[in-house]
DNA sequence: TGCACGTTTGCTACCGGTAGCAAGAAATGT
DNA sequence: ACATTTCTTGCTACCGGTAGCAAACGTGCA
């Protein structure tokens, strides 16, 4: 049987479509009578307003284009409930796109755009800044934001957490403690520059101590790709030459890292080497791993990205403070 | 600048907009000639075809509503990757749907009907069978399907793990091993039921042994919760009646049982407990656990739940054969 | 009772496409 | 050269709503 529609109802209720309309119009112009007799015959009918046909005729579709790509990461899990029940509080729906091979972003944003979505997030994903002001990604579409990394690109705010003051306080805490050999272990290329980390971290190191920092790079942020990049600096460099306290990207990879030194090179953490992580993701907190790591303020995030789509807060880049959480990792 | 529509290009090109519809219909009888033109035209304005308006002619939206709700679960995020990667490799969006206390099933079942999805997939979600039952949620709404637990609802077919051999497999591994005095922690009561997990076990350990079944209940499937269950569990029986062996609901709760078994009460696993887990999360892999755990065929159940969305498949129950891992704490 | 006024209802036009028919143009056969 | 078939193009009607104007209605007041 196909669905009622708004005609179908009036007839059943003997009235024109457009009362049967007001009727599911909050604040419509409609006696309390004519409202009750449409009800009561949409409930017969088990009729619900098209949201499509709605849309289309507003132009407005309440539903908003998420785009991720970094599933290996657990912090993208609670951050992202976050993110779906903020939205869904306001009345906007998500669409999650999943970037990867097959898919990318400029499929992504031109199927979004086709969808007619109220707004794009572009959550934490890799991308380079060409891609996405390349081409026919014309003016006209959805309004985009990054949320959890930089964006350098014009008229796409960003709202991300505040790497330099992370950064320095990391880095303060570590100073504090003894520290003095540093190495950084960085993800895949295009986030990290967008992160900022790196960067940071080797100028905190460079003017606080004159120290050069030793880096090192995984494949993609996963325990699997920190493994293997500590594995291969692990088993190159000799002990006495080896940094005290290795700083990752994020969570994923100094979880792979910490795994392999100490059930591969027998290392002891903190006191062999100590390591540092970023998200304070779920396993950090385990005794497992009692990682030190700097926590970001998903909800503030999540709360100004939600302001700027619905148009509460200026539309421009905003950074975050967030918290280091310091364990017995380092 | 508005964006621009079929009758925009139409004009630009000096046709009807009929034909500028036909230049963007695969297979549509057009003239190359004209095709050519009407693509130049619409590069020129940036031209592209509005999906609302044609989901809304061709009453199909090529969107699945995927309500998640445990997103505490770290495998949720790979199966999620999954489903929504080969959704996309169909031509189908996911409009990701948060299950919460705000939000339930029947907001977001009624919503989804009202977006015109083609499908609802309930990604292993936590209801009651009356809820779907229930009242308004009449015919005549999208097809419902579950995925990763089970149903009993007439007309909602479920893709999920053979909870049978999945236990089978599990129970005899452990009694190979020798472990005679069985546990078990179950998660939230809705869901726990539906995965038949515990019924089996217990089902197992009679059968085989005549031996009655330990449980206990966490409130939730998280690590804190299954860390609190654990922890109620082992301050209030003496060592030498305690269970040899404890198999949890999910890896999730695995995880915080071996955390507090090893670092609040010096146990050593599995020596002193054994733990199993289900899933397989990314963390059971890491020395720091190391958890022996059961493999949802992923694959296949996506696979499966894609065809039936598509009608490629029979829309009715099944269930794959998983795998069991192990690793060293069972 | 008559008139002005505010409320309720129905109307036309529109959002941007799709379906399928019919007329016009081109290709084919005799 | 003309009839016939096939391809191309434009058309009307429709998907299920929204916007905003205009007519119909009921009411208060003189």
């Amino acid at each position: 049987m196909k669905r009622a529609t708004a005609q179908n109802v009036a007839m059943e209720a003997g009235v024109s479509k457009w009362t049967v309309i007001r009727a599911f119009t909050p604040g419509a112009s409609i006696t309390e009578a004519s409202k009750a007799k449409v009800l009561e015959a949409a409930e017969r009918l088990n009729y619900r307003p098209n949201l499509l046909a709605r849309s289309l005729a507003t132009n407005s579709t309440h539903q908003v284009a998420v785009l991720v790509d970094d599933f290996a990461n657990p912090h993208k899990l609670p951050f992202l409930e976050k993110l779906t029940a903020s939205l869904q509080a306001e009345g906007l729906v998500t669409m999650l796109i999943n970037i990867n091979q097959h898919y990318n972003h400029v499929h992504a944003i031109l199927n979004a755009d086709q969808r007619q979505v109220d707004a794009i997030v572009l959550f934490g994903t890799a991308f380079r800044d060409e891609m996405l002001t390349d081409h026919k990604l014309g003016r006209g579409g959805p309004p985009m934001f990054v949320l959890a990394r930089d964006s350098q690109i014009e008229g796409v705010p960003a709202i991300s957490c505040d790497a330099v003051v992370a950064i320095a306080e990391i880095g303060k805490h570590l100073l504090e403690r003894g520290y003095r050999r540093p190495g950084f272990m960085a993800g895949a290329r295009t986030l990290s520059t967008a992160l900022g980390r790196r960067r940071n971290f080797k100028e905190f190191w460079r003017t606080t101590l004159g120290v050069e920092l030793v880096e090192m790079s995984a494949e993609r942020y996963s325990a699997e790709a920190g493994a293997q990049a500590a594995r291969d600096y692990l088993s190159q460099v000799a002990p006495e030459d080896r940094v005290d306290v290795l700083m990752c990207e994020n969570d994923a990879l100094a979880f792979g890292a910490m795994d392999v030194a100490r059930s591969e090179f027998g290392l002891r953490v903190p006191n062999d080497l100590a390591i540092v992580g970023f998200d304070n993701a779920a396993p950090a907190a385990s005794p497992a791993y009692g990682l030190t790591t700097y926590e970001q303020p998903t909800d503030q995030m999540v709360k100004a990205a939600i302001d700027m789509i619905l148009e509460r807060a200026p539309r421009e880049t905003v950074n975050f403070r967030g918290k280091l959480v310091v364990r017995d990792s380092a």
